[in-house]
Order: C-alpha cells, then structure tokens, then sequence
DNA sequence: AATATTTACGATCGGTCGGTCGGTTTATTC
DNA sequence: GAATAAACCGACCGACCGATCGTAAATATT
C-alpha cells in the first residue's frame, strides 16, 4: 500500500505505458503492437510489463479503455463549454475531425484504426470497442435532442440519423487526410457537416459561414 | 511458353493465390497476412510463393490489385447498367454498401480494411491504395456530373463533395456492420444517401421510398 | 536496522515470421 | 525419348514474437 496522497510507483509506470501503447497502437494497430518495441521505449523490461497485465490482450483492452479516456478528456469534456443548441453540435464535430491531426494526438485516430483492425474479430476487444462507440454516438445523440429542444434543430430531426452521419464525416475525413490529403479531408468533412446541420436547422444563420 | 488458348500453369497459381490474399487480408489485415498459413490454404508450398512474387510487399501489391479488379467487375460494372441519373447513382450506392455483406465477399471491406491499415504507414502500398481511391472516387464523381447533365440533379451541384459524402456512408456501414449490427448500419448508409441524394435532386420522386 | 512486499530485471523458452537454397516434378519443344 | 525451362517442394536460416521464471533492487512496515 501507499501514503495517501502520493502515487505509487506502479501506477505511474502503467499510465506511461498505456500512454505509450496508444500512440503505438494508433500507428501500428493493437496486434501490429510489439510489447518488446513498447519496453524499449520506455526503457523498462518487457517481462516487467507481465507483472501489470497478465496478457497481451489484457493490455490491449486497458489500451482501449486509456484512449477512451483521453477522448472524454480532450475532445468531449471541452465540448461541452461551447455555446450551446447546434452551435455546440458543429463545435464538437469541429473538434473532433481536428483533433487527430493536430499536436494533440498526431499519429492518427486511435478508435478509427483500431475498429477496423477488429470489426472482424470477435473477442473482448470488439466488445469493448462497440461499447466506445455507443457510449460516443449516444453522446452525440443527447446533444443533438438538446439542439432539438432548445429549438435550434427542427423537431423532427432524427438525431440518432445525425450522429451517424456525423460519424461517417469524422472517419473518413480521419482516412483521407492520411491517403490524400488532410486540407482537402477536412474540408469536405467540415462542409459535408455544415450542410447537414444546416438543413436540419431552424435558423441556418446560426452556423458559421464556409471558411475554407 | 504454352499452346495458345490454354492457360499456364503458373497464371492459375498466381490467380489462386491472390484471391485467396485477398480474403485473407481482407480479415487480418495485409501486414497480419501470413504467407505461411496463405500456402497452406492453396496446399502449395510457401517458397513456390516466392517464384512468383519477390517479396512478401509485392504480394501485397498484387494483392490490392486484384481486390480493385474484383471491385470493378463486380459492383462498378454491375452498376453500369442500371437505368440512368440519379437513379443509377443510387444503385450504385445501394451495391456498393451491400457487396461486402452478401455471398459477393463475406468477409467485409477489403479496402476499408487495408486504407486504414496503411493510411499511417507511408510506401508503395499506401500509393497504390490512394491510386485506388482516386479512381473510385472520380467515377462516382462522373457519374453524379453525368446525372447534372441528364437533368437529374441540380445543376449547382457540388459532386465531388457528393461522391466524398457516399463514399463516407458506405465506408461507416461497412465498420458498424461488424461492430454492431449489419442490419441498423446499413438503414443508416441507405437513407444518408438517399436524403442527400433527394436535396440535390431536381425531382425526389425519382429516388424510391424508405424501405426499411 | 531488520523485515516484508511490491516492482522490475535478465535470461530464456517455444513458436512463427519472411526469406533462401538445392533439388525434384511437370510440361513443352526438338 | 532426350533436352530445356518453368513451376514447385521440403528443409532450413536468422529475427522477432508473446510469455515464463528466478532473482535483484526499491519501497513500505515494524
């Protein structure tokens, strides 16, 4: 046991490495992922990494759950300061397609690689990863029944519809900027959202103008 | 050489073989693809793979080709007889997000597959890939610019905006289709498309109604 | 200071990987 | 039927993989 208060040691050595394993991951995949190469860069043991997890599945799971985190903490979280109705919408969806470009995270999106990497395989990771899904599109739903209520989106909006085709911008726009070019990915996603949003609006006025 | 009219022994490997790369990677992936275990499906030997293809990366070129060749035969071509306009955009579509869920290839999207596998990793196979998108890309693209000029969609249409928003929906019914439910991803990909495909339509009736 | 426990390490295992090599089989030509 | 060349095979290599184990160092408790 530990003071209170103070970290242990080995919780600080898992954060690093689950870390470490999510930014390999979102390169190589959670199999292409070595845990010889993961040691090696954090200049610890590859056996010591058995002491925390009992398998390579088991940390690849904890990987999952690591960059869940991560995006509640630096895309979701922050979207909810944005204004409100469907300016948030636009906001988070904004967010989001820029967010794993930038300095935040710039190897690619973690969730995009890694679902495709296991949409064939059944497992405990596939589960996981379902579950991730869900819990983000029903976020985007709440959001967007909140749009509904607050009357910036038409009543009869079908917001589950929205969010997946909020989705399918995201990820594709993730795909292609690494295939073609991120400019252009970006702003078909932008504007294919815009539009969306903008036809679903009561007051098109309230989104921004196309800024490409 | 051989006697006209018959096939070479050494073409009808090749074929074999790259077929069944195709399927396998289209599961594991191209990098997860063994050529071990891919001799063994064939029963021929893993060496004999080696007199046909240098190395492991050009199998994997060859590979992504023939998986273009089945995507034109099969779904592009098909499409090509369907009636005219918007109607055979929409059936085009249509085929395109149901092919990878039938008899055709039961094994999901190849290319959806394969681009995220290598949209980190940049070489010869991440160009071919991008060379394959392109192509897809601007064939619905012509197609939709065909269907401005027969009358069919308005003519401010943004097309190329309108194959990237397509290629979007098909894209994410093929992730949600093994990660949740074939059924819910392929509604959503069906009326996303459908919807916007009837903004842009001169006449909406000329789209069939939701049939789900 | 002595003890107990967590944490990490080096060495090593069996197995699989991509790739090589020498020799054998098969099909075609003379 | 001999000669030729393409196609194919089994055995093998070094490298790397995930995983195990006994042990040493670091930390906490007494």
């Amino acid at each position: 046991m530990t003071i209170d208060g103070r970290i242990a040691r080995g919780d600080r050595t898992r954060a690093a490495v689950l870390d470490r394993a999510v930014a390999r991951a979102t390169e190589d995949g959670l199999d292409g992922l070595s845990l010889g190469q993961l040691a090696t860069d954090l200049g610890v043991s590859k056996s010591g990494l058995f002491a925390h997890w009992r398998s390579k599945e088991d940390l690849q799971l904890a990987t999952v759950e690591r960059a869940q985190e991560q995006f509640l903490e630096q895309v979701v979280r922050p979207a909810l300061t944005a204004p409100r109705g469907v300016r948030r919408l636009w906001a988070l969806h904004d967010r989001r397609i820029a967010f794993y470009e930038t300095d935040l995270l710039p190897g690619g999106c973690f969730f995009a690689k890694v679902q495709f990497e296991f949409s064939v395989r059944p497992g405990v990771v596939r589960d996981r990863l379902a579950t991730t899904f869900t819990l983000w599109s029903d976020f985007v739903d709440n959001l967007a029944r909140l749009a509904v209520h607050e009357g910036d989106l038409r009543a009869d909006t079908d917001t589950r519809q929205l969010a997946y085709e909020l989705e399918s911008f995201a990820l594709t726009a993730v795909m292609q900027s690494r295939l073609l070019s991120p400019e252009i990915a970006y702003r078909y996603a932008r504007r294919a959202a815009r539009d969306r949003l903008r036809t679903l609006a009561t007051d098109p006025d309230l989104l921004p103008e196309d800024s490409a």
